[in-house]
DNA sequence: TTGGAAAGTCAACAAGGCTGACGTAAATAG
DNA sequence: CTATTTACGTCAGCCTTGTTGACTTTCCAA
């Protein structure tokens, strides 16, 4: 039923989006995510590290001083399986967590200068390749790419995705 | 030293790509797989199965009749994780597995009537998806999001994904 | 002031990766 | 024809990272 459906989403565009077209999306999509979490994996392995570590380092470095239960939002996995991951990465002093001043339940989580070492490592390793990627597909192709992965977050995410400053084209 | 390097690629380019915005590019690229599995993970969970099964039913449709050994090389895991998946997937009805008939060390696997239903399913869910945000970002777009992540593929994985069949543009 | 809600921690389990070892049948090299 | 290699399956056991449930500590509102 959906075998060849022109677009229809107000007649000009010249969309014609087949079903194979669309599964080479959805493989293009695969393959690149692989490609994408290579570098870093290589790098938490060596260390003992998972994906789940890195993720959580990463949104640390962006925005310091949030609390956990921010970061779980963001993360989209329950407080227990954060803190496993946060743990380990205070028990190395990679994280700091400070207990909040107003609220003294809270934990406000920071990078330490060793974490941020790390951070920085994997930030490098993982946008030499997005470089790459991008010097070889052009500017136009680059702003397509984010206008169609920002299609494709949740509603809830693109919101805070956009939230977060660009440094301006 | 990476901080704010206008790309040296040739020189007309106006690439200008900042650490902020490749780290953007970074996050798009996690909360843009995070909602392009959402919709199959949901359909996959009130069968009791997880990604690993969407990845091996996607695969065997995309290519029916291949063995294990090279299903094994488009996955990334190894036999013995494969494997457990398979046996749950043969078990239930939705893949079939033939032995060879030039060599009969080799095993052929196809999806049977119902796990072609499966397939269907997770796809169209998961096209849908793919063809809103298609829609929202424009043709042009489309074309620049499948250039960056072919370009971010590694090497073997691109040679593959090209090989596949397209359906024209 | 007390009772509920919120933040964080601990315990235990499951899925799905991994390695290593081994068995069997079939193909192939010598 | 024998010996080796290949393709596949399986057992055992480990690790990461997800889950739920139960438990403090702290805050706040009735």
């Amino acid at each position: 039923m959906t075998q060849g459906a022109r677009a229809r989403d107000g007649g000009e565009s010249l969309l014609f989006l087949t079903d194979e077209q669309l599964r080479k999306g959805i493989e293009a999509m695969f393959f690149a995510y692989r490609g994408f979490t290579a570098d870093p994996d290589r790098i938490l392995e060596a260390r003992g590290y998972g994906r789940a570590h890195h993720r959580a380092i990463h949104f640390i470095h962006r925005a310091p001083g949030q609390t956990v239960t921010t970061l779980l939002g963001v993360l989209g996995v329950t407080k227990q399986s954060l803190n496993r991951v946060l743990r380990s990465l205070i028990d190395d002093g990679l994280v700091e967590s400070r207990v909040g001043r107003k609220d003294k339940r809270e934990r406000h989580l920071f990078l330490t200068p060793a974490g941020d070492e790390l951070e920085r490592e994997l930030s490098d390793a993982q946008r030499r390749r997005m470089r790459a990627a991008y010097r070889n597909a052009g500017p136009q192709a680059v702003a397509g790419f984010r206008q169609v992965l920002e299609a494709m977050m949740d509603p809830d995410l693109r919101r805070y995705y956009q939230s977060m400053k660009d440094g301006g084209s």
